[in-house]
DNA sequence: CTGAAAGCGCTAACAC
DNA sequence: GTGTTAGCGCTTTCAG
């Protein structure tokens, strides 16, 4: 009666245990109640036209059946719900699930799904999130750390919201005016009288594989680097030449730990530093455990200015000077291109498709 | 607030700017390539008995025409990969995606899709979170604070890992040793010479809608208050009147600056207070901010015990003797939970279902 | 190597 | 009120 099965467990009861059970479809309850299957539909989807009796009889049957509807028929037939990916490289830097957070609120709000990769951890690249990704959704967030191209060409026409890098072909990108906040940082700094300053920025590429940076330079360590990678170190390494003001900068792997080591070297060997801006607030939380360490009060002795604004900064001691971003907001911003770019009225790397949003100095205790 | 295009994108073609193109099918590029239908499939999934030319001339024609195969017809008739919901009560504690990092890590690794929902925002429950979720995902792990079996009844023979709440009807569940975690901080503090405990509880019931607690009573806030609603608070009020000890219980809203206020008023009533165990390390962490505003020195003054073991702890002055769960062990858990729900190896709510697992106490600096 | 059939499970239209 | 007829877009047979 049902499909022609030669497989062995087909052969089971609904209820055998042992074995997920193959799902029932819409025919199995229609049969098993006695109705047709557009009455199962009636019943499953509270649709009017059908009796309070048969519909509970059905709802009853189904329940016992452990019938589901499949959702791809469903889709197909209904062309559902958009769905959104969004690529993350680690969740487990408190940045990321900040912005996660509004994306999901936002995206929720407007009946999307959110199917959620944190690529990082397997040690996977941004595009390959993507191409994970592919396959389930509509449309894309992400934090890609290069090959925006790469990645839209994998989404075809749908649409592609890249983060923190160039929008190259994708969609739409909000990026962030780096001159702008180092500058705003640097005056802060010198304002304030610091005359040794120091920027540690985080090694690798940007979210790219985070290999290590040198190219069989002598110098691997702290000191002043040349090979400074990321958009935020040019934009410190600029700004600063820009000022005439000397910069000593490190670089380090991307958490607190490996700062606060990273800051103990830079220490030895810059003593008289008063003044660190860092790459990002988790960062900034080992390199003032390391201030700490060496003896050295904040900000008297040293200033710190940490970056992204995330709130772990206010329960550090001393509490985290920061150029700070609205996290919620740039969530925002990155729902409301996407829903523009699906709703249409922006067109693919088109005008208004690419944002910058700038980092605002919030004063707390360490600058 | 910029998205209020007129209706007036419908009418457009296929090519036309400005509008989101109905989506190309296949039949389009079959049609555009003059070729069958079966012959583009094989082209766009790398089939063999192809030859390259027509390969590539379908496939060019695919990009031109934007063609992505529908997920929903592909799933249809492949019935493709299983997708888990993952339902999260607040991202913004670092508790939830440390343990979110997890579950996406070790899901993807299985060829598994996420789906995440974080509800806490929208002011939703659980259930309506499992009621978003439901029609996306072939199962759902979700932290969903009671309600259980109204979830499963949702989510019919899909199975259900719950954590941190009784299991009820759910297919599977994790829950913690709240007992022994009690016994441990308590009998840790007294060891230390602590005499006048406190327990900072969190308001509201488990993750049911965050209540507040009354706004206008006229006691809101600390001194020994009866009606503890979590289950952690209870179980260090049992743990305490076991050992005959006096704890004083204060209640707190979920956040830091929440628990700062209230341990301030805290230490009005009971100056003598010199040990604190808190709900969770976000919590702790206001907690050690109060301690430090009223002049107290941690530990010496007072200990602080915090919950969770989240790496926000080290980061803290002074580092926070927690109460540690290994998050990416409960995620591991969970995931193997569901893996063995989903292949049959394991029967919902069968043995083996319901996993307890323990805090671990981490000594650091507060305690 | 390529094309023509036959569904996957469901719901939107229409009959009855 | 309920049942019947068509497809949704795709991949699997199976023929050419």
């Amino acid at each position: 009666m049902t499909t022609s099965s030669g497989d062995a467990s087909s052969g089971l009861g609904p209820g055998a245990p042992g074995g997920p059970a193959k799902r029932a479809t819409i025919l199995d309850v229609a049969a098993a109640a006695g109705v047709s299957r557009q009455t199962v539909t009636r019943a499953m989807n509270a649709m009017p036209g059908i009796r309070q009796e048969t519909r509970e009889r059905v709802q009853e049957t189904a329940r016992q059946l452990g019938y589901t509807p499949s959702r791809f028929a469903k889709g197909l037939v209904q062309g559902a719900r958009t769905s959104v990916g969004l690529a993350i490289p680690d969740l487990t830097n408190p940045y990321y699930p900040a912005f996660a957070s509004s994306v999901v609120e936002l995206a929720t709000q407007r009946g999307w799904h959110v199917v959620m990769d944190d690529y990082g951890h397997g040690g996977a690249t941004g595009v390959e999130s993507v191409q994970h990704l592919a396959p389930q959704v509509d449309a894309v967030i992400g934090y890609l750390g290069g090959a925006a191209d790469e990645a839209q060409a994998i989404l075809g026409r749908r649409p592609l919201v890249v983060l923190d890098q160039p929008a190259g072909s994708a969609s739409g990108g909000i990026t962030f005016d780096y001159a702008h906040a180092a500058r705003t940082a640097l005056e802060h700094l010198q304002a304030r009288g610091c005359r040794q300053l120091a920027y540690i920025d985080r090694a690798g590429t940007d979210h790219g594989a985070p290999e290590p940076v040198h190219d069989g330079g002598p110098r691997p360590g702290p000191g002043p680097v040349q090979g400074v990678v990321t958009v935020r170190g040019q934009a410190f390494a600029r700004g600063a030449a820009a000022a005439g003001v000397a910069l000593a900068v490190s670089v380090s792997p991307e958490s607190a730990a490996a700062a606060r080591q990273v800051t103990r070297r830079l220490l030895d060997e810059h003593p008289g530093t008063d003044g660190i801006v860092v790459f990002n607030d988790l960062m900034a939380a080992g390199v003032l455990k390391a201030l700490a360490d060496s003896g050295r009060a904040v900000p008297a002795d040293c200033a710190v200015i940490g970056m992204d604004g995330i709130p772990l900064g206010e329960l550090l001691t001393p509490e985290l000077t920061t150029l700070a971003l609205d996290l919620r907001e740039v969530g925002r911003a990155a729902v409301e291109l996407l829903d523009g770019l699906l709703t249409g009225s922006l067109n693919p790397a088109g005008p208004g498709t690419e944002l910058v949003l700038r980092h605002q100095l919030v004063l707390r205790q360490s600058a």
